[in-house]
This record gives C-alpha cells, sequence and structure tokens, in this order.
DNA sequence: TGGTTTAGCGAGAATATATATCTTTTATGA
DNA sequence: TCATAAAAGATATATATTCTCGCTAAACCA
C-alpha cells in the first residue's frame, strides 16, 4: 500500500503545510509498518537505512504535524515515550478523564457505564472527541512464569 | 482520612519494604488530595511545606513503590509526566492494548466488543490485569470557543 | 534494649525524550 | 522563474526520570 497523494496534498493544503520528501518517507515508514507502534526513535531508525539524511527533530515535528491531520494516532503506554501508528477508521469505546489536546485540561466524568458512551459524553461534557484510549494493565504469561 | 499503619506495615513487611516516614508522608498527601493526580513534583512541591528535606529522588522511588503495593495507581495523561492517584475499589472496563508492566510487551487484543471484557480478556489472552484506564481524546468547549 | 543487617535516604550526576533556536534550503503560487 | 514563507538539519536546551554513592535508620534478633 502507498499513499494517496490527491488526498494528502488536498489536506495539506487545507492547513499549509508543505508536501515535503521527508514528510511523505515519514508517512510511508507507517504504512510499511502498519502493525507496529512506532516512536521517534523508532521512525527515526527505520528511516536510517534508506534516507540517513532525515533528522531526528524532523521526525519529531512531522509526527506532531501528521497527528494533527489525523493521518497518525498517538498512543502512550506510560514508558515515556510517545507512539504513533496510522489512523484508521476502526473504533473501542468507554469513559474516566476528559484530557483536552489544547490545553491540557483534565475533566472527570463520574459515570461507569459503557453503551452509547462516546456520543453521550460528547453531548452531555460538551466535549469534542476525536480519539479514545481503552488499555489494561497487568502482567502477562511469560513474566508471571518468569517472576516465581 | 489517615493511613491504617496495621494494614500498612503487613503489606510492606511482605515485600521486605520498610515503613519509612517518607513513605508514609508521601502517601497521606494522596490522602490528603484524594481528588487530584499529582506528578512526582507535584508530590515533592506540596512535601516542602512539612517535609523540605524529603528529596525528590525519594518521591520517585516512593511512587513507583506505591504503585507496585497497590497504594497507588498510576496514570498518563499523554503530557510527558507520570502521575498518580489513590488507589480505590472502583472501575471502569474497556479494552485495546496488553501493556506488561514487567516486560513492557504489548499484546494485542483484536476484539471489539465491551461485555464482560476484563474476565474474558484475562482468560483468553492469558493476562493478568491489575489496572486499566479509558481516556477520550479531544477539545473542551473552552478550547473550541477560544480557537475560532 | 542494643547491635547487626540491609533497605532506604539525600544529593547530585547521568540518561532519555522532546522541544527550541538558528541558519540554510526548498515547496508553493504568482 | 522568482519571491516568500514554511521546513529542514544541526545542535543547544528543557524536562522527566533514573542511577550512583556514601551515610542513616528501620527491622529483627539476641
Amino acid at each position: 500500500m502507498s499513499i494517496d497523494m490527491a488526498d494528502l496534498r488536498r489536506r495539506f493544503r487545507e492547513k499549509q503545510y508543505k508536501v515535503t520528501p521527508q514528510r511523505q518517507k515519514i508517512l510511508q515508514t507507517f504504512i510499511d509498518n502498519q502493525e507496529k507502534h512506532l516512536s521517534a526513535e523508532d521512525v527515526y531508525s527505520l528511516l536510517q537505512v534508506d534516507s540517513p539524511d532525515i533528522g531526528l527533530a524532523t521526525v519529531y515535528r512531522s509526527l506532531e504535524m501528521l497527528e494533527k491531520l489525523g493521518f497518525l494516532h498517538r498512543i502512550e503506554f506510560g514508558d515515556g515515550k510517545s507512539r504513533y501508528e496510522l489512523a484508521t477508521g476502526d473504533s473501542s469505546h468507554a469513559h474516566h478523564h476528559l484530557i483536552c489536546l489544547s490545553c491540557g485540561a483534565v475533566l472527570e466524568f463520574g459515570d461507569d457505564l459503557m453503551e452509547t458512551l462516546e456520543s453521550f459524553v460528547s453531548r452531555t461534557a460538551d466535549f469534542e472527541i476525536t480519539d479514545h484510549q481503552v488499555k489494561f494493565y497487568g502482567y502477562c504469561s511469560e513474566c508471571r512464569k518468569r517472576d516465581e
């Protein structure tokens, strides 16, 4: 799979962003690694092979930009580094904290049911949802086995 | 509310941890700030008033330890710093990524329903769940108003 | 209670991730 | 093709967290 250049140019132009070879290569890296969750460093390393001239700062800037445009999703695994994956049209659900991407405000949402939460939350809290994350923390079988 | 010392001593002793005044004060800080999500720096600042002799490294070490013992929960808001809150007996739900706290392995769980996911996931993926997080990302009404 | 053991402490250095700055380069639109 | 404003590369800086080391004190036992 490769990039739909017409769509990309359109979405870039809307925000006055330039279509540079660096940005195309960074986005292509995600297309070539669909199932992975790549950190900035990961992307930078992968690019060293074919494009050793792309700087780490450019990678960081591009990731931020591509997320803003909706090409990528940012994921936090709590290991201190942000990871990104291709944004697709899937879905999950749920609730707990409402985190504003713009000002960082954290709004509580003291409910506990699951149903049609996304639209419900959106209406009730007057919060425009662009993404959600649902994560479980715990111990995998390997670690449980190893640690006695 | 204050600390149940008998329970605390029991849970500490199980893992050979010592009950130090620093750790008690750090835990008390969370009890005194129930509704907040405190970062290491936040805790450190709050402690400056009454216990200016507690070092930042001690705060970090204690937070990690208290989380391991189940007194605290770690939360990631994606702003680069970990936050903690008192672990209570509440609940939410959901799924997406399984993140091993021990080795950092990220296991996919390609389902999309919600039902009794926690026990289902636990059985199916052989993963011992100790915590889960459900978050929505988006824009609050304030920011939407301000940014045009 | 006093002594021994070992975990924990404070301070500061070290590391890691991410962002900012500055100069040069280049995509874009007339 | 040219002007211009965005973006690139290189590097410095900021921020969060972990590590190291010598000293202190909690825990346990006699």
